[in-house]
DNA sequence: GTCGACTGGTTCAAATAACAAACCGTCGGT
DNA sequence: ACCGACGGTTTGTTATTTGAACCAGTCGAC
């Protein structure tokens, strides 16, 4: 691991739990020696993506981080395209739904919207990366985004979320291959206790999955009405959400979902 | 300078006009070996803060800045408050106004506002970071921001933006001097030609300026009227948008708004 | 076609940063 | 006054990063 990752890993501590972070606790999330946390920290400080509450000492993200997701919008304004796909998706379903695009071998939320409609509802945490293996949305990633994404993944070990979590190697080649023929990924529990979800894969211009679009439902809600209700919708709204990111679905997927309807 | 400050520089050379980025234009850009370019963007890349344009082969930047910066407004949402007043003095003054936060010896855009009433306007680059000794949020932040922060500037080759920008020592110390006894600073065409601008200071919890709030307009409607105007008004929005933020204005430059009004 | 000038991307001695463990000063509780 | 936990710094040794030169592909002119 290089220095740069080093030093950025620190920032995905952050979660809406968890705003504030010293040294200490930077050290023990991160498992990196004191000296250098606190290097990278200054560093991270003194180019605003940190900066320092003076009075407990923690750290907290910074203004750099503002400035540049200002541009990103500006530029590509993926938010604001997506946001009211997903809305009117989990509208209709009545459940949560989320957008994510890779980044590296995790999924980085994008947009995420719940009617709200229920009383009880999917915890979904904006600030978490998720892990390709344990959800449905990373099922689809392998399924259909980079080739060696899979092959990667397979080198290092599975880490369970849940005791749901895939962690044999064969048995998640296996569930690829299947998602792949499918074109949509469903994971029972996978990644949070009592959570169901369902996802398919978003394009950008290449016949490579950049992202997906995700619905996530507490699983005693997960009758077999709602999942053929989903597997109905999500493709079209998967295709909707990859021609507002100005992509292309493949064409053989395409067929498929055409297929499934 | 250090690894991971070499590598996090390259993402502030995007900007609105800049949102795609090659290989060799960043070593332009940065003045730094190409392989080491290549290196840290490869790594930025991995971690999500660029991606790369599978097309082209150019950088732009990448969903980990819209995660962390969704966490950071959640947590501390100072965009989304001070966006009203930012936009009511705007409002008031028919010109422009930005609230900047101090980034290590810069200032970062965080809100700006301009009500165009006007027939020509000023170009405000959300993306682009201000020198603190070209512009008057700059001189503002010198002025009742950290108190090593203008001896350290002044270690540094002061750069000229245009023919009006401070260069000389002496005169900036002198600047910075009257600034702190106004409590707020004027500068003309300092940044950018015809274009003049008035900034006071923001503060946090600590008697310490971390950011500022401006107003610019160009040159030739910056009459003595408006020039009251502003004098008169400028000390309040501060005074507001300190208080939004949670902070507190220090009691002697409180006293120095109020006898000027 | 063959050049040349331009990309993006990759190797291997030499400069630089990471590491571990110790230390310093400060704060809050006993 | 003591203790322990915190943030932060220092030192000598080890590992990584660096940067000049080197590939390879692409475009256009001749």
């Amino acid at each position: 691991m290089g220095t740069i990752t080093k030093a950025l890993s620190l920032l995905n501590h952050f979660s809406a739990s968890r705003s504030e972070i010293g040294l200490t606790e930077f050290r023990n999330l991160s498992g990196q020696d004191k000296a250098t946390v606190h290097r990278h920290l200054s560093e991270l400080t003194a180019n605003g993506f940190l900066e320092q509450n003076p009075g407990t000492k923690g750290y907290r993200l910074g203004p750099a981080i503002l400035r540049l997701a200002a541009v990103r919008e500006r530029l590509f304004p993926a938010r604001r395209l997506v946001a009211p796909l997903v809305e009117k998706l989990a509208g209709e379903l009545g459940e949560l739904v989320h957008v994510s695009l890779r980044e590296g071998d995790h999924l980085s939320p994008l947009y995420h919207f719940d009617a709200l409609i229920h009383g009880t509802r999917v915890y979904f945490d904006e600030a978490e990366l998720l892990p390709l293996h344990a959800t449905a949305s990373g099922l689809a990633m392998l399924a259909f985004g980079p080739i060696d994404l899979l092959p990667k993944l397979l080198k290092t070990k599975l880490k369970p979320s849940t005791g749901y979590t895939i962690t044999d190697t064969e048995l998640l080649k296996q569930t690829v291959e299947q998602v792949r023929n499918d074109g949509i990924a469903f994971v029972d529990q996978g990644f949070e206790e009592h959570v169901s979800s369902f996802a398919s894969p978003v394009f950008g211009d290449l016949p490579e999955a950049i992202g997906t679009i995700a619905v996530a439902a507490p699983t005693v809600r997960m009758t077999d009405a709602l999942k053929a209700k989903i597997r109905a919708t999500l493709p079209l709204a998967a295709t909707e959400v990859t021609e507002k990111l100005g992509g292309i679905v493949p064409v053989d997927l395409r067929r498929i979902w055409r297929d499934a309807a």
